[in-house]
DNA sequence: GGAATTTGATTTCATTTACAACGACTCCCC
DNA sequence: GGGGAGTCGTTGTAAATGAAATCAAATTCC
């Protein structure tokens, strides 16, 4: 892998390398796939399945729509994921006897006991992502984002939900 | 939108919001998501496409491979962005003399105009997501998350390409 | 020098995803 | 109490994506 650099670099001053949104992007995506290789081999569970999975596991029953606000995933994300746990036997699906709309996800006692692997997994990961940096940096990172997070909310104006992957 | 804060909350210690990987996910997503909305309104160029004319534009005349090694793509993300810059006349494909196998890429003079105009557009977006944080908080994320990234790609091996917006 | 392997780029195919439409139901207001 | 508007959740469809297959050309190794 040869470079050329000279050839016709930085012929204006636009760098990409430097161009944070294009970081964040290669750095989530990079922890995402990381992510997402062990949930799959490990659990066969995909990152949607397991985000519904640890907001049930976290606050009990809910609705897909609670779901999908603590998760910041849309409504068909939710859907789905919820779906193929359901299939599984991991989520019991019920109606909402309060609203006729509504339905009431929760875990089945298969479910939980995923859930009580799954969880420690992600802190397990999430350890071995820490050791890259020093604390300082690590708490620091997690309230900027929140930062940036807010502020192009304010931008964006209202949610349409989130999460790619 | 009500919330059942002490339903069953907080049993285990797990709290997604404060966990690294989501925030991570979600503030990318959303950044993302703003410059994919701009480009395609303003350019009607999806990130992948403005992340191939970006890097030509930087570079000059470059072989698939070195894009996708600069923009962190992988090959077949490259291939198609290229295809359909080329087919809006932005970019010009040519065979490289040196390699019967390789083809060149480079900009058109409609691809210059185009490009031209791309950069200040992500400038400005960039800048004004830097508002929302101080000169030393977005510094430091810039930073932190070439580190993250570099530590990541340690754990996780060879590099399959990146991106997927 | 020629078979076997490797590499650059594209194409194919199965899967994932988003967007929009839908059916069911509730809420509001006259 | 009945009609219109809005909401909850699911499904259909079209586009985007990634993994593997493919094709052409170069490189390696007898």
């Amino acid at each position: 892998m040869k470079s050329n650099s000279d050839d016709k670099a930085m012929q204006d001053g636009f760098n990409l390398e430097g161009f944070l949104p294009y970081r964040l992007s290669v750095t989530s995506n990079r922890v995402s796939r990381l992510f997402a290789k062990q949930y799959s081999t490990q659990f066969g569970l995909t990152i949607p399945e397991w985000r519904v999975l640890a907001i049930i596991g976290q606050f009990g029953t809910l609705s897909p729509t609670m779901v999908g606000a603590y998760a910041a995933m849309d409504k068909v994300k939710v859907s789905r994921a919820a779906a193929t746990l359901v299939a599984r036997g991991l989520l019991k699906q019920s109606p909402d006897p309060k609203d006729g709309r509504g339905r009431l996800l929760r875990l089945t006692r298969k479910g939980t006991t995923v859930h009580g692997g799954v969880v420690p997994l992600a802190q397990e990961i999430e350890a071995t992502l820490a050791q890259g940096l020093t604390r300082a940096e690590w708490t620091a990172l997690n309230k900027v984002l929140v930062k940036l997070n807010m502020h192009v909310m304010a931008i964006e104006g209202p949610d349409p939900g989130d999460a790619t992957d």
